[in-house]
RNA sequence: GCCGACGUAGCUCAAUCGGCAGAGCAGCGGUUUUGUAAACCGCCGGUUAAGGGUUCGAGUCCCUUCGUCGGCUCCA
């Protein structure tokens, strides 16, 4: 995964946004201090949507670490409104480090950022930056912080009314579980009322779309952490026909493509995974092994080394090369507790696995296909947006020089093919190998990893592949591994948030719902019902005894595409009435001309 | 795993200072037959997450555990 920018200047390094939420974390600090003058301050950088600042509030009697109140922030966000409508100076001071010790000595944190910035080479964030860094602090009123701003001019140019402190959290220092914890306050802050109110809806509208929520209201999904256990998904059938309509779509893509489809076992022999290396390099994230007979089996937490296996069972000639084994490949990772996440991080998950083996003459256009081929599957799930990630070589790594840069030059070839835009993550590899990764983003612009696409030059190593070349010689077959959905899981969590539950006709688990406005019309509804689902539409018949008004309400907040109203009127004409679920009213038709209808916006893979 | 907030019916939420566990929706039974987002009546539904403690009395206060949510860390 790239590194998020943690402090939101990407592109617009020191815009207006940057300065009103730089001054705002220090505006909040200030009030913070004034409050528990005892207080250590850490950092407080603006970052997407707002800033935070961290605060190191001591110990209470019994000896657990201080946080702060609900209260605390009311107090807080109200003493802000005040230093703000104060109109204080932001004033710059550059400062040796010898003053900078001075002035912060009783503020542990910030000697230890003076430290690193006497060092040079990163910014208080602990960020690289080029040149040699100059200390330099900003008062404003009788508060003072180490930064090197920029900042407004002054505090009065925060608009009061488009500040707002959202909610507490824990952070370690320096991001490091072995260091203290820190209370860190998040808030948000923007031009104008305006703005705040937008991103304030958004935050809204992202939580009306979560797909926990819509998996429980559309009867998609469900968990049971006291029976089941956490991270393990229930799918409902709806969820579950929606699958099978996705694997379907996408497994007849993989035969197209030249994938061949092979199953493998859920556990497998230890020997398996220490040749695999999984044993040293993956312990943490795999379960405890299950003894038979005296021998130790391990749920599988990858595909990989079966799929290995399968490559080995028999001598491979350059002839059949290329080879792609795809595998729709349940597996188990023991994920911490406090990661879990609805169907975005959990502990068991079907990938839309494959391992492509390849010569490396071959490479190249085997790259190029496999990214073709993940943005057109992406594309057809109805994903319009991508962002890719190139990941090359880290200091710890296998495999040969050579190797290493071949690779990395057919990926970056194959991502300036692809016309999208990339960046790369210098380092950012596995020890294995470059890699690339997907991102899309949702219809709520955030984004979401999808497909990697993975080179691996330590499994064909150490399960020692090898094929015969024209030369008659052995010869060792490039390996990439590969997920293009990722897994059904998240994939389905990212699906149902894009599109809010208003899922394209195609793979919506109920296509139309048939609603007879009296109990006169069932029969002839039932007859509708009936030459639909001959056509192939998935329709449910709403016969119960509620108004007409009732059944449009209900299949609306189904999210049903096409709701079928049947009158008197649409019986005498042998007809039906289409409504829409954006409300828009289609008038009366006859069901042929429906049908056509519908399986247009399937084959075009409509919204509607 | 760590910090914080929280945990009451399938869902959304009430319950004054520690004093009879309640409502809407959903479900079930009936009545109603209706023209584009909620007809009406009735019934069912609870070990208040679990366990322990304080108290005459605990949904409410205290402790432990489990879980959820928001973050942090992690996601070879």
């Amino acid at each position: 995964m790239p590194k998020q920018k943690s402090n939101g200047k990407n592109n617009s390094q020191y815009d207006d946004l940057y300065k009103i939420r730089h001054s705002a974390a220090h505006v909040m600090a200030q009030a913070v201090l004034e409050r528990y003058p005892e207080a250590k301050i850490a950092i407080g950088p603006p970052i997407k949507d707002g800033f935070y600042y961290d605060f190191d509030l001591g110990r209470n009697p019994d000896g657990s670490p201080r946080t702060f109140t609900p209260e605390d922030l009311e107090a807080i966000e109200k003493r802000m409104r005040q230093i703000i409508a104060g109109k204080h100076r932001f004033i710059k001071r550059v400062i040796s480090a010898d003053e900078a010790r001075e002035l912060f000595k009783d503020q542990p944190y910030k000697l230890e950022l003076i430290e690193g910035l006497e060092k040079g080479g990163v910014d208080e964030y602990g960020e690289p930056v080029e040149g040699a860094v100059e200390i330099s602090t900003y008062r404003q009123d009788a508060f003072e912080d180490l930064c090197r701003g920029p900042h407004v001019e002054h505090t009065g140019q925060i608009p009061p009314d488009a500040v707002k402190l959202l909610h507490v959290a824990g952070a370690y220092w320096r991001g490091d579980e072995n260091r203290p914890m820190l209370q860190r306050i998040y808030g948000t802050a923007w031009k104008n009322k305006k703005q705040l109110k937008a991103y304030l809806n958004r935050l809204e509208e992202a939580r009306k779309r979560d797909h926990r929520r819509l998996g429980r209201e559309l009867d998609l999904f469900s968990t049971n952490h006291e029976m089941v256990g956490g991270g393990l998904i229930l799918w409902h059938p709806k969820g579950a026909l929606m699958r099978h309509l996705a694997e379907e779509h996408a497994k007849k893509m993989h035969l197209e493509g030249g994938y061949e489809f092979v199953y493998t076992p859920h556990i497998g022999r230890s020997v398996l995974w220490e040749t695999s290396g999984h044993l040293d390099f993956y312990k943490e994230n795999m379960y405890s092994p299950i003894e038979i007979e005296g021998q130790e089996y391990y749920l599988k937490p990858m595909n990989c080394p079966f799929h290995v296996q399968i490559y080995k069972s028999r001598v491979r000639s350059y002839r059949d090369l290329p080879i792609r084994f795809a595998e729709w490949g349940t597996v188990y990772r023991f994920e911490r507790s406090g990661v879990l996440h609805g169907l975005t991080r959990v502990r068991g998950f079907t990938q839309d696995d494959a391992h492509l083996f390849c010569a490396p003459e071959q490479m190249p256009e085997e790259i190029d296909r496999v990214l073709h081929f993940s943005i057109s599957l992406l594309q057809d799930f109805g994903f319009e947006r991508f962002q890719l990630y190139l990941s090359t070589r880290p200091e710890k790594r296998v495999g040969e020089e050579e190797k290493w840069d071949a690779a990395e030059t057919a990926l970056l070839e194959a991502l300036k093919r692809s016309g999208h835009p990339f960046d790369i993550n210098e380092g950012d590899g596995a020890f294995y190998g470059p890699k690339i990764d997907i991102y899309v983003e949702d219809a709520l612009e955030r984004p979401w990893q999808l497909s990697t696409i993975q080179f691996d030059f330590n499994l064909p190593e150490r399960f020692d592949l090898t094929y015969v070349g024209a030369d008659g010689a052995q010869h060792r077959p490039y390996m990439i591994h590969r997920a293009l959905m990722g897994s059904m899981e998240r994939f389905f969590g990212v699906l149902i948030e894009h599109f809010g539950g208003i899922f394209p006709v195609w793979i919506t688990p109920v296509q139309v719902a048939v609603i007879p406005i009296t109990h006169e019309q069932n029969d002839y509804a039932a007859g509708v019902a009936a030459r639909l689902r001959d056509a192939g539409l998935r329709v449910t018949m709403d016969d119960s005894n509620d108004r007409m008004n009732a059944k449009i309400r209900n299949a609306q907040l189904q999210k049903i595409p096409y709701m079928l109203v049947i009158g008197g009127r649409e019986v005498e004409q042998q007809t039906v009435n289409v409504r829409l679920r954006n409300g828009r009213r289609l008038g009366a038709m006859s069901v042929e001309e429906f049908i056509v209808l519908a399986r247009e916006a399937c084959e075009k893979r409509e919204v509607i």
